[in-house]
DNA sequence: TGAAAGTCAATATC
DNA sequence: GATATTGACTTTCA
């Protein structure tokens, strides 16, 4: 995991003081956390443990609902924040897990996922946004980390009290250790649960279920059944992995062509998500079809979570805008992807969370998204642009067939 | 209504 | 022990 030293910003005892300023700077912005004061798990008087799905009160916003938030933020740079929340996590040796289910309201493999994978702002859903929100929210909270270390801390010491108490009852069984057998939510023995069994697919199934995908991304009925029987599997695990597979590879092809945009290498940083959105994978990536917004800043925070849209934006043209990836990590805070506009300045006059900035989307040029030339800068890019090509060739096929058959009921899409 | 999005949670991996 | 992966499931959306 790179980890990079951000040259602007703050002390880990304070991560996101900058961030503050910038938003404290903000007068009449009705969703600028003034007072912002995350109220965690070890606030609540009940003492109780944050579990996800129960995420923290958005601090400083108790007016308005998390939907609210989310539907009224600007566009948020969704890698950018979830570059910075790694940092911060990584730097202060603060888990996902306990950072999940206490801000977020997430489980450790979510958070690890959504931190890896972050999908650009203008693909998600408002319920998709709401991690984001409250990842930028917590960012900005310049007590955040102490906060969540205090929560590691009263975590340590409830664990520890457990495993004493259990080990003074001297139990013929730890319950400290045995709630870890069931199933969250159920520690009671007499509640055992029946584990469902997890599908392991084997490597031989993977690799023919992908060749399937390669063939057809949505097999039929039919085609299902066939792989279903041949494999010795659930015709809803084939489903199920052909949903997953064609999920995951798009988010995967994101993050490439995010690194493609910025002309970076694997692990490389720089590279902004929302420069260029794209839907690929099972051949419906950008088309031409997809409008999108011209490439400007919208936003600052003072964490350089500009955000940019252009869905379908030439990877040439983006460079030049975006300029290039000659900035170097370092700079991350004041610079995240090279991508600084009017009015980010690391946190000096940079703009808040909720600080609605001029919006671009409406401007749409529509423009593919596979470059008709152009000298391929690595071979990542090479890799991008064959999978792109199979892509299209594989959106050409199928037209071109169903072209050929008069009854509609016929095509296969 | 089907596909996509979002998430959980078991398990693999580091 | 923490993080990553992934099959399954639920919710959202077009």
């Amino acid at each position: 995991t790179p980890k990079t030293s951000a040259s602007c910003s703050p002390a880990p005892e304070s991560p996101l003081s900058s961030a503050e300023e910038s938003v404290n700077g903000l007068a009449g912005d009705p969703l600028a956390p003034h007072s912002s004061s995350l109220k965690l798990a070890s606030e609540d008087p009940s003492g109780g443990e944050s579990q996800p799905g129960t995420p923290l009160p958005i601090p400083g916003h108790s007016g308005l609902s998390v939907q609210e938030m989310v539907a009224m933020s600007p566009e948020l740079d969704t890698y950018a924040i979830t570059k910075k929340v790694k940092e911060v996590l990584t730097d202060n040796n603060l888990g996902q897990r306990l950072f999940g289910e206490t801000i977020l309201g997430l489980t450790q493999g979510s958070v690890s996922d959504l931190l890896a994978r972050p999908k650009p702002w203008h693909k998600l859903s408002l319920k998709g946004r709401e991690p984001f929100v409250r990842m930028q929210l917590w960012l900005q909270d310049p007590h955040s980390v102490e906060k969540l270390m205090d929560m590691k801390r009263l975590e340590k010491k409830a664990y520890m009290k457990r495993r004493l108490s259990s080990l003074s009852d001297n139990h013929s069984v730890d319950m400290g250790l045995m709630g870890q057998d069931y199933i969250q939510g159920s520690h009671s023995p007499g509640h055992q649960h029946l584990k469902k069994a997890r599908v392991v697919l084997g490597p031989e199934e993977k690799e023919a279920l992908k060749r399937a995908y390669q063939e057809k991304p949505y097999p039929s009925p039919k085609t299902i059944e066939e792989l279903a029987s041949q494999l010795n599997l659930k015709t809803s695990t084939v489903i199920n992995w052909f949903h997953n597979y064609r999920s995951r590879i798009r988010r995967e092809l994101f993050i490439e062509e995010i690194q493609a945009a910025g002309g970076l290498g694997p692990g490389s940083e720089g590279g902004s998500p929302s420069l260029r959105g794209s839907k690929s994978g099972e051949g419906d990536s950008c088309d031409g079809t997809e409008s999108e917004g011209t490439v400007e800043t919208r936003q600052g925070l003072g964490l350089g979570l500009e955000d940019h849209r252009g869905a379908c934006k030439d990877d040439m043209e983006v460079e030049s805008e975006a300029g290039g990836s000659n900035n170097s990590p370092d700079q991350f805070d004041c610079t995240t992807s090279g991508l600084v506009g009017a009015g980010s300045s690391c946190g000096q006059g940079g703009l808040g969370l909720f600080n609605f900035t001029e919006a671009s989307s409406s401007g749409s040029a529509s423009s593919t998204n596979i470059p008709a030339s152009g000298p391929a800068r690595n071979p990542r890019d090479n890799n991008l642009r064959k999978k792109k090509a199979a892509n299209l060739n594989n959106i050409i096929h199928r037209l071109e067939k169903a072209a050929s058959k008069e009854d509609p009921s016929e095509w296969e899409f």
